[in-house]
DNA sequence: GTTAGCATGTAAGGAGTTACATGATTTT
DNA sequence: AAAATCATGTAACTCCTTACATGCTAAC
């Protein structure tokens, strides 16, 4: 009971945040929701919590506004705006979970958020993710595909427009994380041999 | 507040599915992993109980093998394939659920799942949610640009990149629901001049 | 006769939402 | 001074997943 595994997505996606520049919650949520609008939304009921949580675990810290000290303790504002920011372990944790290249990083949820905070991200792990969610997709394509196969005979024409549009969907996404994967290859090329006459520091 | 609201998405899956025809949990899961393939996946976890409840409910009734009479009980297979198979209280629900013309039907969630039955939707509610799900998007659009259009001065290439990906997605699937809602619309039109001939039936 | 796939289920818990409750600040 | 919006927070709940546990049936 004790370890906590811990909101993943919206973690990261604070934390990712935070890291840009120090924020209050009620901004955070907004920039959150313009970030990943197209793909998801938290409420407050999700955000207030994981910052405790992420206050408990030292990798924010709150910045208070400073009080005129003459003021008298009664009569100070009980709330007010709660600045948060990013502590080292904050950096340490955020540079872990953008490292994990794992599932938890090209599943629909996360995919996102991963992607979005790439500029962190080494070379190397951006690929490793951008081709799971690509094996991820692809499987997911080869599954509906074979069924539709089989199931030829039945055809109500609302459920074959669904999967049409859904496959479309997924194709195209496919075709995106081609062209992304593309100039990263691209990219990685170049940086190498740059590296070369330049003695890469790791 | 008694009325239960229900595991909304996936009762309205299950019983759908089971409206075509009878079936044993383990195949409703595949099929509706085909139908809903490329949106959602349920796993056993949910749609046992989900089928519990519907038991419960009356909406579906099991229909056990029948065992030879001549067998011992003891040596009766204590298990075996359950196959479900909807009551007539399970259509009207299906029916009712069908006709909910809210947000619960154009949400992310529950929208693929309503326009996979739309063949059992009447065509009045089928055209409201189409566009009730088109507004949905179109204001996710214009929120995010409108956010774009603030933070011009940061930008981050991969976060652009991703909220591009994303608008041109959402702007493709409005383009989908466009084409879809063009051809109800012809589709009611010719059914209104046909039912003038001939005296609509209900 | 053992692996693989079919088939049914449950307990614990994760990740989030909704609805509520409140206070502070800005705009009209 | 009212209304809108900014700002913070919590409790209860929902929907679903994971991990487990079990048994049946076909194929190798």
């Amino acid at each position: 009971m004790s370890s906590r595994k811990g909101a993943a997505v919206l973690e990261l996606a604070v934390l990712g945040l935070l890291h840009e520049s120090p924020m209050h919650g009620y901004e955070l949520r907004k920039r959150l929701n313009t970030l990943l609008g197209m793909f998801r939304a938290f409420s407050y009921g999700s955000l207030y919590p994981c910052l405790k949580q992420a206050l408990g675990k030292g990798l924010i810290v709150e910045d208070r506004p400073e009080e005129p000290a003459n003021v008298p303790l009664a009569l100070q504002s009980r709330r007010s705006k709660i600045v948060y920011k990013l502590t080292a372990e904050g950096k340490e944790r955020l540079e872990y979970l953008l490292t994990e290249a794992g599932p938890a990083a090209w599943e629909d949820e996360s995919f996102g958020v991963h992607f979005a905070f790439f500029s962190h991200t080494r070379a190397e792990v951006r690929l490793r993710i951008l081709e799971g969610r690509r094996s991820r997709l692809e499987e997911r394509l080869d599954s509906v595909r074979a069924a539709l196969a089989r199931t030829r005979e039945r055809v109500d024409s609302y459920t074959l427009e669904l999967q049409n549009h859904g496959l479309e969907s997924v194709e195209r996404e496919v075709r995106w994380l081609n062209e992304v994967i593309g100039r990263e290859r691209a990219q990685a090329a170049t940086d190498n041999t740059q590296d070369k006459s330049k003695e890469g520091p790791r």
